[in-house]
DNA sequence: GTCTATAAGGGGATAGAC
DNA sequence: GTCTATCCCCTTATAGAC
C-alpha cells in the first residue's frame, strides 16, 4: 500500500497556505501562488486539498489546534483561580495579536471576508460534527468554544450576573482582535495592555 | 455647459454600490453586478468613477459623512458633560451595529479584506488631503478622526490618565464592531448594551 | 448628444488532464 | 510540472436606441 509518499508534504503546503492565507486574505491569495511557494506540484496538492474550500477548512483547523493547545496551556500555568485563568486568557491572546506579523484572529478575519458563507442567525443543515464543516462552520465552532471557556470561568466565579460578565469579557477579546486590523504595533501593545487590565478590574483580581 | 445630464445618476451608483460593498464585501461584488442592479450603462459608471478604487473610495467617503453626521447629532443631543457625550457615542455605534443588515464598521471591514493596502506602520508619501486618497486612507482617517473626538472628549474629563480611558474606550468600541461579524442579532443587542453599560463605568457616569 | 447594450481585450481564478 | 478548459475579473471600445 504505502499511500503516504512523502509524510510531510501534506503539512508543507498546509503551512504556507496557512501562512499566506493569514498575511494577504483568503481571497486575495489563489492556489498558484501557494503551489509555487510550496514548491510542490498541482497534482499533488489537489490530492490532498481537492477545492479550495478544503484547503481554507484545513488552515482553519490548523490555526484552531495550535489556538486551543496555546490557550489550554496558558490556562494550566495560571494556576486554579478562575479569576487569574480569565486574565491569562486574556493575557494569552494579546501577546497573540501583539506577535510581529500578527494579522489578529485568522476566525474573525475570515468571517469578515466571507459574510455570505452561513451567516449569524442560519441553522441550515450544516454539518455540526466538529472539525467536518466548511470553514465559515469551523470558524463560528471555534468562537463558541472559546465563548464556553469564558462561560464557564465565569460560572466559578460564582458571581451575580455571570452572562453580564462574560458578555464584557467577550467585548474586550473582540476588541482586542479588531485593533489588529488598523492599530500600529506601538497602538496594538496598548491595546493588548489596556484588555488584560480591564480584565482584571472586571473580574475583580 | 449644463456638464451633468442626470444629476441623480452618480448618487444611484454610488448608492448601489454602497449597499452591495457594505453586504457582501468589497471583493466579492463586481462592477458587473453593480452595473446591472444600479440600472446603469457600464459607460455610465466609468464615466463617473475612473476604477473601481475610486468607485470604492466614494462608497467610504459617502459612509463616512453619514458617520460623522450621525456622531455629531448624538454628541449634541446629550448636552455638555463630556461623560454623557461619550456614553451617547458608544450608543449611537451600538445603535448602528444593532440595526438589522448591518454588518459593523465599513472601514475597518475593508482594512480586515485588504491587510495590504497601506499596512498600519506605514507612511509611504500618501496623498495626506482628506477625503482624496485611496480607500485604505480614507478608512484610517475616519478611525484617526473618531479616535481625535474620543481623546477630546476624555481630555475634557480632567481625569489622571487620559491615554489609558481613551484605550479603553476604542477597546470597547472596536470590540462592538468586531461583534458584528460573528454574533446573531441577540448576542449583538446584549453586545451594544455590554458597551454602553461598560462606557458609563469607565468614565463614571 | 446621452445613455444602454454588447463584445472584446488582457489577466488571473479554480480545477482537471496529460 | 506544464498545459488546457472554463469562468469571472476590470476595463475599454463599438454599435444601437431615444
Amino acid at each position: 500500500m504505502a499511500r503516504t509518499p512523502a509524510p510531510g508534504t501534506r503539512e508543507r503546503i498546509l503551512a504556507t497556505a496557512s501562512r499566506l492565507f493569514y498575511a494577504h486574505g483568503v481571497r486575495a491569495v489563489g492556489m498558484n501562488r501557494i503551489i509555487s511557494e510550496a514548491g510542490t506540484g498541482k497534482n499533488l496538492l489537489y490530492q490532498h486539498f481537492t477545492t479550495k474550500d478544503d484547503l481554507v477548512a484545513g488552515y482553519l483547523g490548523r490555526v484552531r489546534e495550535r489556538r486551543v493547545d496555546a490557550i489550554h496551556r496558558a490556562l494550566d500555568a495560571a494556576g486554579d483561580d478562575p479569576r487569574d485563568r480569565l486574565v491569562a486568557l486574556v493575557g494569552e491572546l494579546g501577546d497573540l495579536v501583539t506577535r510581529t506579523g500578527s494579522r489578529g484572529c485568522a476566525f474573525r478575519n475570515y468571517l469578515v471576508e466571507f459574510p455570505d458563507d452561513s451567516p449569524a442567525g442560519s441553522t441550515d443543515g450544516a454539518d455540526t460534527s466538529v472539525g467536518a464543516g466548511t470553514p465559515a462552520t469551523l470558524a463560528r465552532e471555534h468562537l463558541a468554544e472559546v465563548r464556553a471557556v469564558i462561560d464557564g470561568l465565569v460560572g466559578e466565579l460564582g458571581t451575580d450576573d455571570p452572562d453580564r460578565l462574560a458578555d464584557e469579557l467577550c467585548l474586550v477579546v473582540d476588541g482586542l482582535f479588531m485593533q489588529a486590523a488598523h492599530r500600529d504595533p506601538d497602538g496594538l501593545r496598548r491595546g493588548a495592555d489596556t484588555a488584560v487590565r480591564l480584565t482584571r478590574r472586571l473580574v475583580g483580581a
